[in-house]
DNA sequence: ATGGTGGCCCGGCCA
C-alpha cells in the first residue's frame, strides 16, 4: 500500500499536475495539503474518474486539506472534534485500507515567539491530544503532511542562515517530538538514515536549483507499521516544470 | 541566500 503527502499549493492551479503525478505514481492514499478549495468546490468527480473516493476539509481561500484513496475512505472525521480552535482546516482523517491515516497542516508559525509561532506550538500540542483520545499506538497509523518542522538540521540547506526563523526551533522540535512519542517514526528517515533530501523550496531566488530547501513534508508512521516500510521517496521531479507546487510529494510503501 | 515568486483575487495577505 502506497501512502503519499503533498501540499499541493492550491489544487484549483494545480489539478492537472495532482491528476498526471496520481497516474505515474499510483499512490493508494494522498494526503493533500493546502488544496485552498471550500468542500463543496472539491474536484470529487477528477478524483473518482482515477479510481479514487475522496474527502475534503476546506472553507475556501486559506489552507484546506484532503485525502483521496482507492482502498477506502471510512469514519471520515474532519478537524480535532473537540470545539478546539483548529486555525482553520488543517486536519482531516479517515481510515484507508486498514490504516488510520491522518492529513495535517500545520500552522507555519511565521515570527519566533509571535502570536503565530505560539499558535503553531498549540496546534500541535491538540495534535497530539486527538492522537491520544482517537487512536492507539498499536494499530496501523499514519500521520501525514506539512508539518512546517525540519525535525533536524541535516533537514536544512544551512542551519547558520536559517538561525533566528521557525521551522528549526527547539520548541518546535521538541512539539513534533511529542508527536512522535506518542508512538510515531518518521519514515522516509528509517529508510535513508543519510543525505540531505529536502520535500519544499522557496518558489524566490531559484532556491529550488541551488538546492536550499528543506524537509518539512513527513510520513509519520505506528511502529509496527513502520517496520513494514519497504521503499521511501521525495519526488523531486514533480516539484520540476511547469506551474509546479513549491512542495514534492512525499511516499511511503508499507503492508498494514 | 535581507530579496525574491506564486496563489488567493485585485489590494494586500500569506507562504
Amino acid at each position: 500500500m502506497r501512502i503519499a503527502t503533498w501540499n499541493v499549493n492550491s489544487l484549483n492551479a494545480r489539478l492537472s499536475r495532482v491528476e498526471e503525478w496520481i497516474e505515474y505514481a499510483q499512490p493508494d492514499v494522498l494526503c493533500m495539503q493546502e488544496t485552498k478549495a471550500a468542500d463543496a468546490a472539491f474536484p470529487t468527480m477528477a478524483f473518482s474518474a482515477l479510481g479514487y473516493e475522496s474527502v475534503s476539509h476546506g472553507d475556501g481561500r486559506w489552507n484546506g486539506v484532503a485525502i483521496v484513496s482507492r482502498v477506502g475512505l471510512d469514519d471520515i472525521e474532519g478537524g480535532f472534534g473537540n470545539g478546539a480552535d483548529e486555525q482553520g482546516c488543517r486536519l482531516v482523517a479517515a481510515s484507508c485500507g486498514g490504516v488510520r491515516v491522518h492529513s495535517v497542516y500545520v500552522p507555519n508559525g511565521r515570527e519566533v515567539g509571535g502570536e503565530f509561532y505560539l499558535g503553531k506550538l498549540a496546534w500541535l500540542g491538540e495534535l497530539r491530544s486527538y492522537l491520544d483520545r482517537t487512536a492507539k499506538p498499536t494499530d496501523p497509523v499514519a500521520v501525514c503532511g506539512d508539518f512546517n518542522i525540519a525535525p533536524e538540521d541535516r533537514d536544512v540547506y544551512d542551519r547558520a542562515a536559517l538561525e533566528g526563523s521557525t521551522h528549526i526551533t527547539e520548541p518546535e522540535r521538541q512539539a513534533l517530538g511529542e508527536i512522535e512519542a506518542w508512538g510515531l517514526v518518521d519514515a522516509f528517515r528509517l529508510l535513508y538514515d543519510q543525505g540531505q533530501l529536502f520535500s519544499w523550496w522557496d518558489y524566490r531566488a531559484g532556491n529550488f536549483h541551488k538546492h536550499l530547501g528543506m524537509r518539512i513534508d513527513l510520513i509519520l508512521l505506528s511502529k509496527a507499521l513502520a517496520e513494514t516500510a519497504s521503499y521511501a521517496l521525495i519526488d523531486r521531479n514533480a516539484r520540476k516544470g511547469k506551474q509546479p507546487s513549491d512542495h514534492a510529494p512525499v511516499l511511503v510503501d508499507v503492508t498494514p
